[in-house]
DNA sequence: CAGAATAGGACCAACTTGGTCCGATATTGA
DNA sequence: TCAATATCGGACCAAGTTGGTCCTATTCTG
């Protein structure tokens, strides 16, 4: 558990698919052939893309979506956040009234506030970009996490 | 989204009960009232956590559940396995093997691998110490993030 | 032996997610 | 101007997950 949707997944795929083709112009039907996606789920998601103007589109005959940023100025939290909504690790750290019902006696909702903070951070700190070429070293800054002893 | 389930949650909130009145013995109905868990739940969770030996448990009258651990031994990341399962921001990053559907053409896999591993290092650095005394800078060491600017 | 507690299940309702479909609108090209 | 092609913005539905309940062992204490 505690994954993303699926359709945050897909988008970051579609996303790649414009970062490697340089300031391309693509139909929902071509990203979709192109990445094994449903046609119907591309044209959702790209929607969402668009309104969180991570894209840009054009209506009508030869129209089609491109990227509407730089792929190294799109962090994969925009791209989460504009899929799936504001990271929120549990209730009380999203931005509406919690209605978790025991949060007048909870007393660690500030202590997950400042996880959420890392998690978002970390996603953050990724760009699209990196996540196309995966050659680089994006997250050797953070990633000295303490190894997890699987016996 | 991206959230833990509420399973997990208030299970740390439990936890914390534990942690604060340190080792004493607590009943699954003790720890309902206290935390305005719904009592069925409480069982549920504490099972799970007995299960992962984060608690230990106590058949009979004055029977109960007592933390098998120190609490700056215990991590959040431990609880959320316990009660989440393993943490797999995606399919890919499960242990188990992908039903993604586009793994082959899929060029992000390993990104994802390590954004995963970030997040699962941000939960695995926190205890259930640091929960439950706020005033502590648990996070300090890798909440450096970039300020998200929301206007 | 009786009472109190956990252990381990099956079980169900409600919400979320993944996915589809359709009509409206805009743009291009003949 | 008209037809073709594309996005846009909804509603819509099925399946899976989650939150939550309940019931019956089993184990320990007094």
């Amino acid at each position: 558990m505690l994954r993303i949707t699926r359709q945050a997944d897909y988008g970051i795929v579609l996303l790649t698919l414009f970062a490697r083709s340089n300031g391309r112009v693509f139909s929902a039907r071509e990203l979709a052939s192109a990445s094994h996606v449903p046609l119907p789920m591309v044209g959702k998601i790209l929607k969402l893309l668009v309104q969180a103007e991570i894209l840009g589109s054009h209506r009508g005959m030869h129209g089609g979506y491109t990227l509407a940023r730089r792929p190294d100025e799109i962090t994969v939290g925009h791209i989460i956040e504009a899929l799936d909504g504001p990271v929120a690790i549990t209730d009380c750290t999203g931005h509406l009234p919690s209605e978790c019902g025991i949060e007048q006696t909870c007393p660690v909702s500030h202590a997950w506030q400042r996880i959420n903070d890392a998690i978002v951070g970390a996603l953050d700190r990724v760009t699209l970009a990196e996540m196309t070429c995966p050659v680089g070293d994006p997250l050797t800054a953070f990633t000295g996490h303490r190894a997890q002893v699987q016996p």
